[in-house]
DNA sequence: CTGCGAATTAGCAACCTGTGAAAACTGTCT
DNA sequence: AGACAGTTTTCACAGGTTGCTAATTCGCAG
């Protein structure tokens, strides 16, 4: 995404304003190298704006990605993420964790597709479920030492263990 | 997705019951050649048995998905779809229709990912977005016949032109 | 055939994500 | 400073999906 200062000024060429909202969001995602939800954004913006609302957050958001400065992503993790990486990229997003990363795949143009039937495509999105290797190590630890095939306990001991790898791929 | 009969041992097997219900539902998963969403194939269950519940409907999918017999997909259009087909596929995108079609895509095992980085790739998701053949005629047409430039008129003839190509890609 | 436990239904409530609308507010231009 | 158009905020609400409960039905193992 471009610098606040660049938006500030593509923003009051297209004749909108330019407040403090706006600015604060500008530089929130400018500064992100994640991939935000709006609820994540504004919960961020909240910190340093007390007041904000989560309406402005999605105004102001899809603005920036009507002016081709921010991508929308839907990993299917139920909310919309805002990606403020704009370069041809796709995703890698684990299926424990629900983190999301970047990934630049080459070869994605020569893609063999049959039946594209006169079908016109226009842009490519690829998606990589898996695991991150925080979340595939506490899966293997856990497979391993995993279900003591219930030795004596009289009450099973409610296994509440749903590891909770804490990862940073946001 | 397996033929109902099939369906039916691997439910009693699974000590689950074979209700009438859920025939139904086999039956027209098995029959159905698109992309239902949970409310569309209410909608058609409907007609074959008043009465049967939204509930039943998201229950059934769901089970039918975590047993691997169909997939759940999400294109991005608001609800979850439901896809019979479980072979490995992927997915067109129609931006103005809404349209989404299977499609059979070589090469996508060997696509290079930079940074994979220890993370593990269990399944990849491709979809692509563009324009079906009849939304495309339409907007072709609506473009070249396009705008006249504003010549006379007094008032602005209300534009509803947006083309409803009503195509069957479900 | 019977009985038990599962399944369905109806009628909600609740959750999450996102949008619409109205009223109060404020950036920007002159 | 003043006017006006664009913005923010708030609140309501829609869509999709799941959760819950109670009452009834029903599949199916024995
Ligand atoms: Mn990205
Ligand atoms: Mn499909
Ligand atoms: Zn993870
Ligand atoms: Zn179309």
């Amino acid at each position: 995404m471009k610098a606040p200062a660049e938006l500030t000024a593509k923003f009051r060429a297209s004749g909108l304003k330019v407040t403090p909202q706006r600015q604060l969001l500008f530089r929130l995602m400018h500064e992100n190298k994640g991939h935000p939800t709006a609820e994540s954004l504004f919960s961020v913006a909240s910190d340093h704006m007390p007041g904000i609302s989560l309406r402005t957050v999605y105004q102001t958001l899809t603005d920036l990605s009507s002016m081709g400065e921010l991508r929308l992503i839907d990993v299917g993790s139920g909310a919309t993420r805002f990606d403020p990486n704009i370069d041809d990229h796709h995703h890698l997003v684990c299926q424990s964790c629900g983190g999301v990363r970047d990934v630049y795949v080459s070869g994605s143009g020569q893609l063999d597709v049959n039946e594209l039937d006169g079908f016109s495509v226009d842009t490519t999105t690829i998606l990589f479920h898996g695991l991150c290797t925080p979340c595939r190590v506490t899966q293997e630890v856990s497979s391993t030492v995993a279900e003591p095939l219930v030795r004596i306990s009289k009450s099973n001991t409610s296994s509440k263990n749903t590891t909770n790898p804490k990862e940073r791929m946001s």
